[in-house]
DNA sequence: CAAGAGATCATCT
DNA sequence: GATGATCTCTTGA
Protein backbone atom coordinates (compact mmCIF):
# COMPACT_ATOMS: atom_id res chain seq x y z
CA UNK A 1 0.00 0.00 0.00
CA UNK A 2 0.93 3.49 -0.82
CA UNK A 3 2.43 5.19 2.93
CA UNK A 4 -0.26 8.29 4.09
CA UNK A 5 1.12 11.08 4.50
CA UNK A 6 -0.18 10.23 8.69
CA UNK A 7 3.16 8.80 7.61
CA UNK A 8 5.78 11.70 7.50
CA UNK A 9 4.05 13.66 10.00
CA UNK A 10 5.33 11.78 12.82
CA UNK A 11 8.63 12.83 14.13
CA UNK A 12 11.75 12.82 11.50
CA UNK A 13 14.06 10.29 13.46
CA UNK A 14 11.26 7.75 13.63
CA UNK A 15 10.43 8.42 9.88
CA UNK A 16 14.37 7.85 9.12
CA UNK A 17 14.63 4.58 10.81
CA UNK A 18 11.00 3.11 9.84
CA UNK A 19 11.80 4.15 5.93
CA UNK A 20 14.34 1.28 5.64
CA UNK A 21 12.59 -1.19 4.08
CA UNK A 22 10.28 0.24 1.93
CA UNK A 23 9.72 0.76 -1.23
CA UNK A 24 11.37 4.03 -3.59
CA UNK A 25 8.26 3.89 -6.59
CA UNK A 26 9.37 6.61 -9.48
CA UNK A 27 7.34 6.21 -12.76
CA UNK A 28 8.64 7.72 -15.83
CA UNK A 29 7.76 8.08 -19.61
CA UNK A 30 10.83 5.58 -19.98
CA UNK A 31 9.56 2.87 -17.27
CA UNK A 32 9.12 2.44 -13.79
CA UNK A 33 12.08 1.83 -11.68
CA UNK A 34 11.37 0.35 -7.75
CA UNK A 35 14.64 0.10 -5.24
CA UNK A 36 14.29 -1.14 -1.26
CA UNK A 37 15.47 1.66 1.00
CA UNK A 38 18.46 0.56 3.08
CA UNK A 39 19.91 4.42 3.76
CA UNK A 40 18.31 7.53 5.47
CA UNK A 41 19.71 10.24 7.25
CA UNK A 42 17.51 12.83 9.69
CA UNK A 43 18.14 15.84 9.69
CA UNK A 44 15.73 17.97 12.06
CA UNK A 45 14.92 21.67 12.45
CA UNK A 46 16.48 24.94 13.13
CA UNK A 47 19.12 23.93 16.02
CA UNK A 48 20.60 21.33 13.80
CA UNK A 49 23.33 23.05 12.02
CA UNK A 50 23.54 20.47 9.59
CA UNK A 51 20.01 20.92 8.03
CA UNK A 52 19.77 23.76 5.51
CA UNK A 53 17.22 25.54 7.38
CA UNK A 54 19.35 26.29 10.05
CA UNK A 55 20.53 29.13 8.04
CA UNK A 56 16.90 30.37 7.92
CA UNK A 57 14.17 30.38 5.42
CA UNK A 58 14.90 31.05 2.23
CA UNK A 59 13.29 30.49 -1.44
CA UNK A 60 15.38 27.13 -0.90
CA UNK A 61 14.48 25.84 2.17
CA UNK A 62 11.00 26.94 2.21
CA UNK A 63 9.56 23.78 0.91
CA UNK A 64 10.79 22.16 4.17
CA UNK A 65 8.86 24.77 6.13
CA UNK A 66 6.33 23.24 4.02
CA UNK A 67 3.85 20.11 5.12
CA UNK A 68 4.93 16.70 5.07
CA UNK A 69 5.05 14.15 2.64
CA UNK A 70 6.36 16.22 0.08
CA UNK A 71 9.68 15.90 -1.50
CA UNK A 72 12.90 18.37 -1.52
CA UNK A 73 15.44 17.94 -3.88
CA UNK A 74 18.60 20.17 -4.65
CA UNK A 75 21.90 19.74 -5.87
CA UNK A 76 25.57 19.58 -4.15
CA UNK A 77 28.38 20.34 -5.75
CA UNK A 78 27.34 20.96 -9.31
CA UNK A 79 26.68 17.82 -10.51
CA UNK A 80 24.74 15.65 -7.45
CA UNK A 81 21.09 15.36 -7.05
CA UNK A 82 19.73 14.51 -3.41
CA UNK A 83 16.46 13.41 -2.70
CA UNK A 84 14.66 14.20 0.40
CA UNK A 85 11.17 13.67 2.14
CA UNK A 86 9.92 17.04 4.48
CA UNK A 87 8.96 15.73 7.96
CA UNK A 88 6.56 17.02 10.68
CA UNK A 89 3.93 19.42 10.78
CA UNK A 90 4.39 22.90 8.61
CA UNK A 91 6.63 25.54 9.40
CA UNK A 92 8.75 22.73 11.60
CA UNK A 93 11.88 23.04 8.76
CA UNK A 94 12.50 18.79 8.68
CA UNK A 95 13.54 16.12 6.14
CA UNK A 96 15.06 12.44 5.81
CA UNK A 97 17.61 12.10 3.19
CA UNK A 98 17.01 8.69 1.01
CA UNK A 99 21.03 8.37 1.07
CA UNK A 100 20.35 4.36 -1.10
CA UNK A 101 18.51 1.65 -2.20
CA UNK A 102 18.76 -2.65 -3.54
CA UNK A 103 17.18 -2.00 -7.00
CA UNK A 104 14.30 -4.07 -7.26
CA UNK A 105 12.39 -3.44 -10.61
CA UNK A 106 13.54 -1.49 -13.69
CA UNK A 107 17.35 -2.73 -13.03
CA UNK A 108 17.86 -2.27 -16.69
CA UNK A 109 16.52 0.95 -16.73
CA UNK A 110 19.04 1.63 -14.20
CA UNK A 111 22.15 0.45 -16.01
CA UNK A 112 21.61 2.07 -18.35
CA UNK A 113 21.24 5.81 -16.85
CA UNK A 114 23.87 4.86 -14.44
CA UNK A 115 26.05 3.58 -17.28
CA UNK A 116 27.13 0.09 -14.81
CA UNK A 117 26.09 -2.87 -15.45
CA UNK A 118 27.30 -3.12 -11.45
CA UNK A 119 23.92 -3.68 -9.15
CA UNK A 120 25.87 -2.19 -6.04
CA UNK A 121 26.36 0.64 -8.08
CA UNK A 122 23.26 1.40 -8.85
CA UNK A 123 21.95 3.33 -5.92
CA UNK A 124 24.62 3.32 -3.51
CA UNK A 125 24.68 6.64 -2.67
CA UNK A 126 22.69 9.68 -2.69
CA UNK A 127 23.62 11.29 -5.85
CA UNK A 128 23.68 7.57 -7.43
CA UNK A 129 20.52 6.61 -6.07
CA UNK A 130 18.71 10.13 -7.96
CA UNK A 131 20.51 9.26 -11.16
CA UNK A 132 19.43 5.91 -11.19
CA UNK A 133 15.60 7.19 -10.50
CA UNK A 134 15.87 9.65 -13.07
CA UNK A 135 14.89 12.07 -9.88
CA UNK A 136 16.20 15.60 -10.45
CA UNK A 137 15.19 19.61 -9.63
CA UNK A 138 11.70 18.95 -11.29
CA UNK A 139 10.42 17.21 -8.83
CA UNK A 140 11.16 19.48 -5.88
CA UNK A 141 7.90 19.83 -4.22
CA UNK A 142 6.60 17.21 -5.99
CA UNK A 143 3.48 15.26 -3.43
CA UNK A 144 4.87 11.84 -2.63
CA UNK A 145 1.40 11.25 -2.35
CA UNK A 146 0.81 11.52 -5.68
CA UNK A 147 1.40 9.00 -8.87
CA UNK A 148 4.81 10.09 -10.21
CA UNK A 149 7.43 9.73 -7.05
CA UNK A 150 6.01 7.97 -3.79
CA UNK A 151 6.76 4.90 -1.60
CA UNK A 152 5.00 1.60 -0.33
CA UNK A 153 4.71 -0.36 2.34
CA UNK A 154 4.81 -4.05 1.62
CA UNK A 155 4.18 -4.84 5.45
CA UNK A 156 7.94 -6.43 5.63
CA UNK A 157 8.97 -4.67 8.92
CA UNK A 158 13.01 -4.05 9.12
CA UNK A 159 14.02 -4.39 12.88
CA UNK A 160 17.88 -5.06 12.46
CA UNK A 161 18.92 -1.21 12.06
CA UNK A 162 22.25 0.19 13.33
CA UNK A 163 22.79 4.16 13.51
CA UNK A 164 25.94 5.87 12.71
CA UNK A 165 26.74 9.78 12.43
CA UNK A 166 25.96 11.56 9.42
CA UNK A 167 28.56 11.73 5.93
CA UNK A 168 29.87 14.75 4.61
CA UNK A 169 28.61 16.99 7.64
CA UNK A 170 31.83 17.91 9.34
CA UNK A 171 31.35 21.57 9.29
CA UNK A 172 27.88 21.30 11.34
CA UNK A 173 29.60 21.47 14.78
CA UNK A 174 28.87 19.36 17.70
CA UNK A 175 25.81 18.04 15.21
CA UNK A 176 28.17 16.41 13.07
CA UNK A 177 28.23 13.73 15.97
CA UNK A 178 24.58 12.89 16.02
CA UNK A 179 24.05 9.33 14.89
CA UNK A 180 21.28 10.46 12.96
CA UNK A 181 22.56 8.09 9.64
CA UNK A 182 20.47 4.87 9.32
CA UNK A 183 20.91 1.58 8.04
CA UNK A 184 19.72 -2.15 7.65
CA UNK A 185 22.71 -3.91 9.59
CA UNK A 186 24.94 -6.08 6.89
CA UNK A 187 23.05 -4.90 3.84
CA UNK A 188 25.50 -4.98 0.79
CA UNK A 189 23.66 -2.13 -0.72
CA UNK A 190 24.46 0.73 1.28
CA UNK A 191 26.53 3.95 0.51
CA UNK A 192 29.58 2.71 2.88
CA UNK A 193 29.46 0.72 6.54
C1' DC B 1 42.70 -1.23 -1.58
C1' DA B 2 43.21 3.55 0.34
C1' DA B 3 43.84 8.20 -0.37
C1' DG B 4 43.58 12.38 -3.08
C1' DA B 5 42.22 15.42 -6.63
C1' DG B 6 39.16 17.38 -9.88
C1' DA B 7 34.74 18.24 -11.75
C1' DT B 8 31.13 22.35 -11.79
C1' DC B 9 27.15 25.29 -10.35
C1' DA B 10 23.09 26.82 -7.30
C1' DT B 11 22.87 29.24 -3.33
C1' DC B 12 23.89 32.57 0.01
C1' DT B 13 27.38 36.41 1.70
C1' DG C 1 33.33 35.18 -4.01
C1' DA C 2 33.13 30.80 -1.22
C1' DT C 3 31.26 26.60 -0.37
C1' DG C 4 29.15 22.22 -0.32
C1' DA C 5 23.99 16.33 2.82
C1' DT C 6 29.14 13.60 -3.87
C1' DC C 7 31.19 10.63 -7.41
C1' DT C 8 34.76 8.89 -10.26
C1' DC C 9 39.15 8.26 -11.70
C1' DT C 10 44.08 8.07 -10.86
C1' DT C 11 47.93 6.98 -8.21
C1' DG C 12 50.81 4.19 -5.41
C1' DA C 13 51.63 0.37 -2.29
Amino acid sequence: MKIPRSFYEQSTLDVARQLLGKYLVRKHPDGTTVGRIVETEAYVGPEDKACHASRGRTARTEIMFGPAGHAYVYIVYGFHHMLNIVTEQTDFPAAVLIRAAEPVRGIDLMKKRRRTQEPRQLASGPGKLCEAFAIDRTLNGSDLCGSVLYLRDNGDATTDIIARPRIGVDYAGKWKHKPWRFLIRGNPFVSKL
